[in-house]
RNA sequence: GCGGAAGUGGCGAAAUUGGUAGACGCACUAGAUUUAGGUUCUAGCGCCAAAUGGUUUGCGAGUUCGAAUCUCGUCUUCCGUACCA
């Protein structure tokens, strides 16, 4: 037997063992029937440039996962891949004088050897790069499937223009209505783009949130929302003086009875006629003057109402209702749903502000909660009380009213005016639609980066204009994780053999940001490939784990009303007694800085941690192992440089620990377990059903760390430790170390190494221990009003009787019962017994 | 504006889902060891109080024998809001 390493030297014994892993191929898998499979899924990373922490910590929660259910004898799909394509390398190819796919290829190399020093267990010859035409090839092909079943069209839809620039911006590049780059006010312009027909199935993909047993509520409260299926009426109102008509969606009829104002967007049919004959109402709502995007009301500096001089005839109480055009209405929304009403409430700030509505002097019931049940059915005009149903009747008659039932989620626009994405596999003869033949695909980047000008090809003698768009990034992301079950099939999209092995994912682990626009294009593109009868499962994911973000310290100075972000090294900090920032100046020049508090770890405010550096002075177990147990997962994360330190110290005290102990070599005779060590037995046992419960049923794979923590400085502390009964500490070791394996697997490959001498611990079964039949203690909580006043600890069974009688003779007790009149005692066995006085 | 979530010591957090609030760890304090730092070990540690004890889960109400947990109101922070990914 080799001597240990005395001390702890993980950058040595990592690389060891990450070297055998890559040699070994120990985690790639293969379909294999007579094996249970298991899909764990990370989100794919966006190739940034370095693996930030939110990289590290979603990664770790993954592995830790993908490890826990190896063990349990699965057979572990884990893969991994890069979301190649998108806006920021096309930005940095501008702003560093390269090429998209050139400043892309270094990053996927950079974070790929980042991602090896995390000992992650990915079968990596599974991974994909969306940018290779190996992959687009297939979502080109599929585009074109869609195409022929109609499930995609074109159409014309607002997108911000910069004038200056002449370029289309994303919102991301557009800072409060203003190109990010020269300043110049942003406004809209309207072009055809292609759009994928995800409103056909927005039914299904509303009701199979139900079957979603395993996802966050939140996650699925918010798609609900975002779907947004509401029942309800369409109606008509009359333009007075007109032969147009306007159609208007209520849930209610008694909001139509109240209402006093129609509100249109600038962008609705009906303004744009309007504008034909006002001056006014042309000047508004030139796209110059309109934005996308406006959340708030009151970001709009100038006008953001006008009055059309028209009105509408409300159908029920004939009654002249002024039309307005609102610029704060959600333009995307309204251009397709056309109208809103105000709200009947009297305080609305519309009425109060504008008289035209106050002259308008009909009957507002204000509605309260009090009174809202007995109207149910009813409502009052004028003091008349009118059914409901008799006016939905009446409006009938005259084909004023029908039911409707609307939705909020839109078609998804898939087309971008970008060079780096997968091209669009469309083309133009004659200014005619066509697809192109499918045998010419994939269809490649074009040579020439700019946008505007259109490619042409021949074939069979024809001249096709290639579409120049690319697809929204999100087309890539929607269906890797089927492509990862194949990703080297060479004859078609997927290979079902494996498809339907693999699928659907087990466990899919990412940030909570995607819970709508991700997971929703996620579900309909998998439902898309179900119904096309690729593969076997409508839903992609059985449980969903989503992350919080990380989080560190912040701070700024002002320089020409500008906050000039600084990093935390470059500061000298000042703490309180009780260790929080009251003041913080620069190191160099003492210029006082402000504390902006915890925030996100971002490059633009300097208070990223760099996991690279943690890892080369701690190395990639320390990190795995502070990144889970600093925070439970679904929750953000604090970034404590102390606190790696102190897991750093534990993993030391362990590796000495074990040092001092595996060098002894086992015991030939059994012997018995004494007391202490029956005592530390059935806490072993506790603490492995803990583990399991956190890890498998709850995510909360913190509390499994702090156990399996708690455990191990219970033993280094424990005095059994030299007694001659060498075997149970042996023992208890390698189970420890089995348990702790998923989190820092480098640690547990060497320990387990050494001292079994011979076999490989990621091939070891997770422990199960028999609990072992100890004297049943039960703690009682003596309570009085509620309030704790003692603790009670009995070992037999005994009847409320005798638990009040054993009671009331203790001194405490007995004082705060004195001279009261007990008015009831509530008992809870073997939990609780509370007087209340 | 709309949708979702969170708020517990100096800090990250725990609380078996309505039943001992603060597990586990960091930081801090005192002592021991030590070679300067670090390491390691022992003890203490929400707040008030010398102490019996009292009081604490953003704030304000309510339900309950009993609330961090449920209900209503309110404040703050974060995520998303359809072209960042």
């Amino acid at each position: 037997m080799k001597k240990m390493q005395e001390q702890y030297l993980p950058k040595k014994i990592e690389k060891i063992v990450q070297k055998y892993w890559e040699k070994n191929k120990t985690f790639k898998v293969q379909v294999d029937k007579k094996k249970e499979k298991y899909y764990c899924l990370a989100m794919l990373p966006y190739p940034s440039g370095d693996l930030h922490m939110g990289h590290v910590r979603n990664y770790t929660i993954s592995d830790v996962i993908s490890r826990y259910q190896r063990m349990l004898g699965k057979n572990v799909l884990q893969p991994i891949g890069w979301d190649a394509f998108g806006l920021p390398a096309e930005i940095a190819a501008i702003e560093n004088n390269t090429k998209p796919e050139i400043w892309t290829k270094e990053n996927i190399q950079k974070m790929k050897k980042q991602l090896k020093s995390l000992g992650f267990s990915y079968d990596w010859d599974r991974e994909i790069k969306t940018c290779d035409p190996r992959y687009f090839y297939w979502e080109q092909w599929f585009f074109i499937q869609l195409y022929k079943k109609k499930l995609v069209y074109k159409k014309t839809a607002p997108v911000n223009w910069c004038e200056n620039d002449q370029t289309i911006l994303a919102n991301e590049q557009v800072i409060k209505g203003k190109c990010w780059r020269c300043n110049t006010k942003i406004n809209i312009k309207i072009i055809p783009q292609w759009f994928i027909k995800i409103t056909k199935f927005a039914k299904e993909l509303l009701k199979n949130i139900e079957n979603l047993e395993f996802w966050p509520k939140e996650v699925k409260l918010m798609q609900k929302n975002w779907i947004g299926r509401s029942k309800g009426m369409q109606i008509i109102f009359d333009i007075y003086n007109s032969a147009n008509k306007i159609k208007i969606f209520t849930k209610n009829l008694e909001n139509v009875i109240n209402t006093n104002a129609i509100i249109l967007s600038p962008l609705h049919h009906i303004t744009k006629k309007f504008s034909n004959t006002n001056i006014n109402i042309k000047k508004f709502i030139n796209n110059k003057n309109i934005q996308l995007n406006i959340y708030n009301k009151y970001k709009y500096k100038t006008k953001k109402k006008i009055f059309t001089n028209k009105y509408a005839i409300n159908p029920i109480t004939k009654k002249k209702i002024p039309i307005w055009i609102d610029k704060t209405i959600n333009i995307q929304h309204s251009y397709q749903t056309k109208i809103k009403i105000i709200k009947y409430n009297i305080n609305n700030k519309y009425i109060k502000k504008n008289s035209d509505f106050k002259s308008n002097n009909y009957q507002i019931n204000t509605i309260t909660n009090k009174n809202v049940k007995k109207k149910k059915n009813n409502i009052y005009y004028k003091n008349k009380k009118i059914k409901l149903s008799k006016i939905y009747k009446i409006l009938k008659l005259f084909k004023k009213i029908k039911k409707k039932t609307t939705f909020k989620l839109r078609d998804w626009s898939v087309s971008r005016q970008r060079h780096w994405g997968t091209p669009i596999p469309m083309g133009t003869v004659n200014n005619k639609i066509i697809q192109l033949p499918e045998k010419i695909l994939p269809i490649l980047l074009p040579k020439n980066q700019d946008i505007k000008k259109k490619n042409k090809i021949t074939i069979d003698n024809k001249k096709i204009t290639l579409e120049n768009e690319t697809f929204d990034t999100f087309m890539e992301s929607s269906w890797y994780h089927i492509r990862y079950t194949c990703p080297n099939y060479k004859y078609g999209m997927v290979e079902k053999k494996s498809a339907n092995y693999w699928l659907p994912i087990d466990q899919y682990i990412g940030g909570i940001e995607h819970a709508t626009m991700h997971l929703i294009y996620f579900r309909f593109y998998n439902r898309l490939l179900y119904k096309l009868n690729f593969i076997k499962n409508p839903e992609p994911v059985i449980k969903l784990l989503c992350q919080g973000m990380v989080l560190s310290d912040a701070f700024y100075y002002i320089k020409n009303k500008k906050k000039i972000w600084i990093n935390k090294k470059s500061l000298n900090i000042i703490h309180n007694k009780k260790g929080k920032i009251i003041q913080a100046y620069t190191k160099k020049k003492k210029k006082p800085v402000t504390y902006a508090g915890i925030i996100k770890m971002s490059k633009s405010k300097k208070n990223g941690i760099s996991p690279k550096k943690i890892i080369k002075k701690y190395g990639a177990d320390t990190i795995r192992l502070f990144i889970i147990f600093a925070a439970p997962p679904k929750s953000s994360l604090t970034w404590n440089p102390k606190g790696v330190l102190g897991i750093y110290k534990f993993l030391n005290r362990f590796w000495k620990f074990i040092n001092k102990h595996y060098l002894i070599k086992p015991q030939k005779t059994k012997q018995k377990m004494n007391q202490k060590e029956l005592k530390f037995y059935v806490k072993l046992q506790q603490t492995i059903t803990k583990v399991t419960y956190y890890i498998e049923k709850i995510n909360k794979l913190n509390n499994a760390v702090a156990q399996i923590i708690s455990l191990v400085n219970n033993l280094i502390k424990s005095k059994f430790c030299h007694k001659k009964n060498h075997n149970f500490i042996r023992d208890v070791i390698l189970i420890i170390i089995k348990i702790f394996h998923p989190f820092i697997p480098h640690f547990s490959f060497f320990v387990w190494k050494k001292l079994t001498n011979k076999k490989n611990i990621d091939n070891e079964n997770w422990p199960i221990l028999k609990p072992n039949k100890k004297k049943n203690k039960i703690t009682i909580i003596i309570q009085i009003n509620g309030k704790k006043k003692k603790i009670l600890n009995i070992y037999n069974k005994k009847t409320k009787g005798e638990i009040i009688h054993k009671v009331i003779k203790k001194q405490n007790i007995k004082n705060n019962l004195i001279n009261k009149k007990i008015k009831k005692i509530i008992y809870i066995p073997n939990k609780i017994l509370n007087f209340v006085i």
